[in-house]
DNA sequence: TCATTAACCGTCG
DNA sequence: CGACGGTTAATGA
């Protein structure tokens, strides 16, 4: 397959440019709590590398040699089903660990990751993960932190997928990403982030049509509305209502962009 | 390539 | 039966 075909130049950690890895590693919450040396020492073993759009950077199954930070750009992990289509687990921005839990325990990858858009990502070695861990336990906190909000989103997109119809589903899809990626313009929320239908249907487990039909739905309702790839929610409250978010016990404030204090 | 529409059809409550 | 949602096809941007 495309393997790591798009994956451009690689700019070793060392050299000039290492200041470039600390840099993007420094946003990360994996390393957070620690100190500008003490991340130019992780960073001292990794390295950026550039790549395009719709570049596939690791994919499930295959066996993980470390860990992929995003430091810029936009990233989606993709289970592949048995029938061909794939389900979209989660989007990414920077500057999120992808998969975290396979860097951490070493077995193969849980998902496939694929950019977006052109994007920047950072790879540290597991042999430099080892050390961070040994070296620097509030990384071990931090680790922790970001694997049980995994954990708990999971939990809550499981639940969503059994439980409610191709309408509750691509709801919440955009509630969350609302949460997620939401950025307040007048009064309307805008999901930074660029989403084709077929993006959208992917990660609600329904057929582009389907999510075209629901979406389009929403548009004439003037709860929602589309502008090349980005779509704003212009009536948070009547979209909720229209999924009877009122009487769901789901707790989907594990989607927010914040994580809860403490 | 993406978005949209519509007719059609099978499943299930 | 009727709502729902997948399939298929056609069309336009």
């Amino acid at each position: 397959m495309l393997r790591a075909s798009g994956v451009g130049t690689t700019v070793p950690g060392k050299e000039r440019d290492g200041n470039r890895v600390v840099v993007a590693l420094r946003a990360c919450a994996l390393v957070s709590g620690l100190d500008d040396t003490a991340v130019a020492e992780i960073a001292s073993g990794a390295a950026t590398h550039q790549v395009k759009a719709n570049s596939h950077l690791f994919e499930e199954g295959e066996n993980c040699t470390g860990l992929w930070v995003l430091t810029s750009g936009r990233v989606r992990l993709l289970h592949m089903m048995a029938d061909g289509r794939q389900h979209a687990v989660g989007f990414h921005a920077p500057t999120t660990p992808l998969d975290l839990g396979a860097a951490l325990d070493g077995r193969p990858y849980m998902a496939t990751a694929v950019t977006l858009v052109d994007s920047e990502v950072a790879f540290v070695p597991r042999t430099s993960l080892v050390d961070m861990g040994r070296d620097y336990p509030v990384t071990i906190r931090n680790a922790i932190q970001l694997l049980c909000a995994e954990v708990r989103q999971r939990d809550i997109a499981a639940a969503v997928g059994v439980l409610k119809d191709a309408r509750g589903r691509i709801g919440c899809t955009l509630l969350q990403l609302a949460r997620q990626f939401g950025v307040t313009s007048d009064s309307a929320i805008r999901i930074n982030y660029p989403l084709t239908r077929q993006h959208i249907a992917d990660r609600s487990g329904v057929t582009v049509e389907t999510a075209i039909r629901v979406m389009s739905e929403l548009q004439q309702q003037g709860i929602i509305q589309t502008d090349n790839q980005i779509i704003q929610i212009l009536d948070i409250p009547r979209l909720s209502h229209a999924l009877d978010c009122g009487t769901c016990q789901l707790e989907c404030s594990v989607f927010s962009q914040r994580p809860a204090a403490g």
